[in-house]
Order: C-alpha cells, then structure tokens, then sequence
DNA sequence: TCTGGGGTCCTAGGACCC
DNA sequence: TCTGGGGTCCTAGGACCC
C-alpha cells in the first residue's frame, strides 16, 4: 500500500520524458470515508466505513479498513466479520456531492477539457493549458497540492498518453500517490498486468480469457484477433485487443450529459403488500422527476426494476407517445408496469423507477398529460403543483412535502408522503 | 446480516417499413 | 402460399464500472 518502492516514478523524482501525456485521471482516495473523516477528525487512524442499511454493502471503506481486507461492494455482515470495531456510517450524498464539486472545480482552473466520471475520479485533458501551466506533471503534482491544502482531501493522479492508461496509473499509486507512465514506456507498463485491470473484463469476461491460457495483458496483445472475436464477440474483442496494445483512440469528453436518471431502494424488509409497492414507486416516481424537472428535461421513457426476495430481477420499460416530467405521469405508467407483470403474492426486495430518452423542456414537440394518457381523472393540475413541491423541498428538506393524493389509502402515508 | 445505488454499453429478438 | 434484405425503433436482460 503507498507509494512504495515498485511504483516507477514518483513525480517528486520524476525528470523523465512526459512529452504527449497530456491525459490525466485524478482519482480521490476512500473518497466518502474521507469525506467523513475530515469532519470528524477523532476518526482519523480508525477503521471506517461508509454504507448504510441493514442489507447494505461497503461504498467505501478508509485505508485502515483495508487493512482487515474489507473492500467496497463487500456486504456488510462480512466487513463487520473482518473488523468488529468497524465504524460503519451512513452516506451522506449531498456532502459528497459538494466535496465532489469542490474539486471538480479545481480541475477546470486548469482546464475545460475535464470529464468526471463519477463523484470521485476525472479525466483531464491538459494538452491546450501547458503553456499557462507547465508540463503535464507539474500540472498532476499542483493539482495534488490544492487537493490537499484547501479541501483537506488527497487524491492519486496518473499521466499517460491515453485515457485507459492513465486510469491505470492513478490505481496503480494509490493512496496519495503520482504516476507519469511516458509513451515509450506504455507497453512495458501494460504487459505484465493482470488481464483483469482492463476496463471492462469483470469475472464474466475473464472466464473465457482463463479458458484461452490469457492471464495478463501481454498474453491478451499476442492472441490472434479472430480466437478473441469467437471467444468474446466482435465488439468486445476489437475493444480489447486494442487496448492490450496499448491503443485508445478515445478522448477526453466533458459536456457530457446523462442518459438515463434512475432511483431504486432495496427495503430492510421484503415488500408483500400491494399498497406498500405502489407507495414505493411513488416516493421514487417523486424522487425521479424532481431530478428530471431539476434538469430542465422532460422524458419519453419509463421504467420500472423489480427484484425479488431471491435476488431475481426484472425490468420493464415504456416508450410513450410523447414526452413528461411530470411525477404524476412516471408513477401512473410505473404502477402500469408493475400491474403487467401479473404478480401472484410476491416477495419485493427492491423497486425501481427509471426515466431516458431525454429532451430539453420546452423543445419537446408536445408534453403528454395524463389526459393523452387515458387517465382523466388525474390531469396536468398536478403536473402544475411538481414545482410547488420542488421548491419546498429545496428549502426543507425531502420529507416537506408529498404526493399524498395519489395514493390509493391516503391515510396511511407513512413515509412523509403525507399532505 | 450474502448480494447498494448510481450509471453506461452491448446483444438479441421482434415489429415495422421500404 | 413458402417468401429477401436492410434499416430503425423498441424491449429485456446482463456485464461492467465506481
């Protein structure tokens, strides 16, 4: 763990040749545990983690947690199993969510080219800003030193040619850690790894690599293309082969917008009655299309996921004659869907509602009511209130305010759907 | 205390149109 | 009456990522 003596070149050491690596990943260490930590400083040094319910995994777990083998995505009753003293604390999405900003906009101080993928990692495309800031790592390390004086965070940034390798070399420096992999040194970078740090070769793909003898990257670069495309599919198998050697025609894409927007909860116990189900899907039919609304968007499909008490999942969408953001509207085709699928006595683990095929309010040839939808006696007068509500629960929080009426036993709202 | 919640992308099959 | 081929849209499921 660290940056130990097999990670090539530290940038405090680094005076070699990172001409052409102008992709970097900036990666942010434990990210929500040390979020946690930073705000309660009597946890530094303690095994933490980070995940909530009952029937929850790890989201993250800090260094010292690690150390007892606990990883992210592993139960909890198994990271309670390693690490008895395991403080276990529940996510705070809107802290990370500001801490992630935070340092989103440390990065495009030096450069629009930026595309996050997710709250806690980013690629940066640096190429147009070196003569504003000095070579790539110079840029990695001024980034790392920001990072850590002014939001009390640490980070791992690698450099690289591509996108793929420089995500490689912040993995391969965490925590903490600063990674330059110089062009001429891609290939002696790449072969000796494991097959299984490509992107996209999880257990399902190593299966039939194993099966073919390709155990690390070098063996994956010499496999003739076509034993790949029988072994994987076409797709997959150009894909990979390419990066083996090292090739990633791929570019650094910021502006990009989502495509989907989805909520789903998995119940501390399995849902059985019907009122129940539908009042799920309404919490998340809310949840959904204030994030829809708060987008500006308005969407054509809808979905809904359902997983059964024996961890079978189904799905099913909706593609309508128009587009919606209107909550009312999700969770009147989400019951649909849910009444489709003819459930006998069923045992919900989780319920799930989903909206895509997304256009910008206003640009959209016709917004759909529940009127079009054959529904009149619900209709756009509650399309109208969505707003009212938002902005109530902008200003006091989630459970301010609700769709009550909706429900067929409004009396027994008991998730602060009430009135 | 088996298996979260947010996403993206790919495949395969069917409907439908020309 | 035994029937092609291409293109697009839609749906369901699954692999994968953090």
């Amino acid at each position: 763990m660290g940056r130990s003596a097999d990670v090539p070149r530290a940038i405090e050491d680094f005076d070699g040749d990172d001409a052409g690596c102008s992709l970097l990943h900036v990666d942010m260490d434990a990210f929500f545990a040390s979020v946690e930590i930073r705000r309660r400083p009597e946890l530094r040094g303690t095994p933490v983690v980070v995940g909530g319910s009952l029937r929850g995994v790890v989201a993250a777990a800090s260094y010292e947690a690690r150390r007892y083998g606990i990883r992210s995505a592993m139960s909890m009753g198994q990271a309670l199993r390693l690490c008895p003293r395991l403080i276990v604390l529940p996510p705070d999405r809107d802290a990370y969510a500001s801490a992630s900003a935070a340092v989103m906009a440390i990065l495009r101080d030096v450069t629009p080219r930026v595309e996050p993928l997710s709250l806690d990692e980013a690629f940066l495309d640096v190429a147009g800003a070196e003569r504003l800031h000095g070579r790539p790592a110079a840029i990695a390390a001024g980034i790392r030193a920001r990072v850590s004086e002014e939001l009390a965070l640490t980070c791992s940034v690698g450099v690289a040619p591509t996108k793929f390798v420089a995500k490689l070399a912040s993995a391969r420096c965490k925590p903490d850690g600063l990674l330059v992999v110089p062009a001429a040194e891609v290939l002696s970078f790449l072969r000796p790894l494991p097959v299984t740090v490509l992107w996209g070769v999880g257990a399902r793909t190593a299966e039939p690599l194993h099966r073919l003898g390709v155990r690390t990257v070098a063996d994956l670069a010499d496999t003739p293309l076509d034993t790949l495309r029988r072994a994987l599919g076409a797709a997959g198998a150009e894909h990979l082969h390419a990066l083996a050697h090292g090739l990633d025609p791929r570019t650094v894409q910021s502006g990009e917008v989502e495509k989907s927007i989805s909520a789903d909860h998995t119940n501390d116990v399995d849902l059985t009655a019907e009122d129940d189900v539908r009042r799920e899907l309404l919490r998340l039919a809310g949840e959904v299309g204030r994030r829809v609304r708060e987008r500006g968007w308005v969407a054509r499909t809808i979905g809904i996921k359902i997983r059964f008490a024996d961890f079978r999942t189904v799905t099913r969408v909706r593609t309508l004659p128009g587009w919606t953001d209107s909550t009312a509207t999700i969770y009147q085709i989400a019951t649909e869907l849910y009444a489709g699928l003819g459930l006998d006595r069923p045992r919900i683990r989780l319920a799930g509602v989903k909206c895509e095929n997304f256009r910008v309010a206003g640009q959209a040839p016709e917004q759909l009511t529940l009127d079009t939808l054959g529904a009149n006696h619900l209709d756009d007068q509650r399309a109208r209130t969505d707003p009212v509500i938002d902005a109530a629960r902008a200003r006091f929080g989630a459970q301010a305010m609700g769709y009550g009426s909706l429900l067929p036993t409004p009396g027994q709202t008991d998730r602060g759907e009430g009135p």
